[in-house]
DNA sequence: CAATAACGATACGATACCGTATCGTATATC
DNA sequence: GATATACGATACGGTATCGTATCGTTATTG
């Protein structure tokens, strides 16, 4: 048999799905979900469509996997101060709407109002987004350098509200001094 | 002739226009953008796919017309104080946040993203959501009520941002109450 | 080197769309 | 009531998509 140790994966396996994947994040990023075609993928992939489907078993599948690499949870910051952490992660969200993926947030907020299972994706993403925070508010509860009875997720409401908004509504530029000042402001709204 | 006075619309056309323009708003809301296709407003409304084209050359056209109207511009409150008249606006954006015609608005920001027309109508619904907000704001800095070296938009993206945000994001309740305790931090922030 | 598994190319059936064309029918206007 | 106009029904051509089937070719593994 080909396969004895089922650890080992065959290399033609890799290499396919790495292209895939690749293509796939291409694709998301110029089209949003909606504009992602399994033929397409094959196109820019140069991977055969059958090869994509003898990995995943469905437009859906694929889509839903290339999503779920999307994760970048971003680290705790530590500058000792609850005021310098926050503006550290705003700064560090900022980067990240800045960025090219950011472009494939709405797709998935879109579909997530009706898809369930993009739904639940989306909360995962943004459960992981936010960790970070709760470790910055918890700490600093702990310190008794914020109040403990301030819901964690108003002040994170805060902060990354603004952001999303200077990135999709008020399109100003969503540059790292604007994204401390919001933080700065959210906590002196507490 | 048929017509002599240009102003006098045909009934028959009116009554199509009309059912058209209500199937779209049904599918809109409960498909997004993507998922009006011209077939099914047909089926839906009753009229003919012909018809439909009559009226509206394209698929885009008829989308953009139906988003058109998605106007519902918040008259600007004047409750004496810049706390109440922002705190009411509040209100009556989490009011819209949670009716139907919300789901609407991630399919528009998604579709903005990549084309530039409805890039464009988002930018003209922002500005007629954000016209009271101006308003008020306006007003509270001609009273002295607020420095005059606050920027508007900052203001108002530190009140509709959270909003946003619980809507799309944290999913938690937006009530009246919620929207009030964001504004009064808002302006607290400053 | 032989067997096994993955791959590519191609074709296919089934849908769902868009937008146009045709033509007979109903209705508003004069 | 006559005429112009809008409408509905139907069909069509064209394209894009999904997902499957077939089969010969290539690469990996033992």
């Amino acid at each position: 048999m080909a396969i004895d140790n089922p650890n080992r994966v065959d290399e033609r396996v890799r290499r396919s799905k790495q292209a895939v994947m690749a293509a796939t994040f291409g694709l998301l990023t110029e089209a949003g979900l909606g504009g992602v075609s399994v033929d397409e993928v094959s196109r820019r992939s140069g991977v055969a469509k059958t090869t994509i489907y003898r990995h995943w078993p469905t437009r859906a599948a694929l889509l839903l996997d290339a999503c779920s690499q999307l994760t970048a949870r971003p680290e705790a910051p530590d500058t000792g101060s609850v005021a310098g952490d926050l503006a550290a992660l705003a700064e560090s969200i900022a980067d990240r709407l800045t960025g090219r993926w950011s472009s494939v947030l709405p797709s998935v907020i879109d579909a997530a109002e009706r898809d369930p299972e993009l739904a639940a994706l989306h909360a995962r993403l943004h459960d992981e987004m936010m960790a970070a925070f709760h470790e910055v508010v918890g700490r600093a509860q702990a310190k008794g350098e914020l109040p403990k009875d301030v819901a964690a997720s108003d002040l994170i409401g805060a902060i990354m509200g603004p952001l999303f908004y200077r990135r999709w509504f008020s399109r100003e530029p969503l540059t790292r001094e604007a994204a401390r000042t919001i933080a700065d402001r959210a906590l002196r709204g507490l």
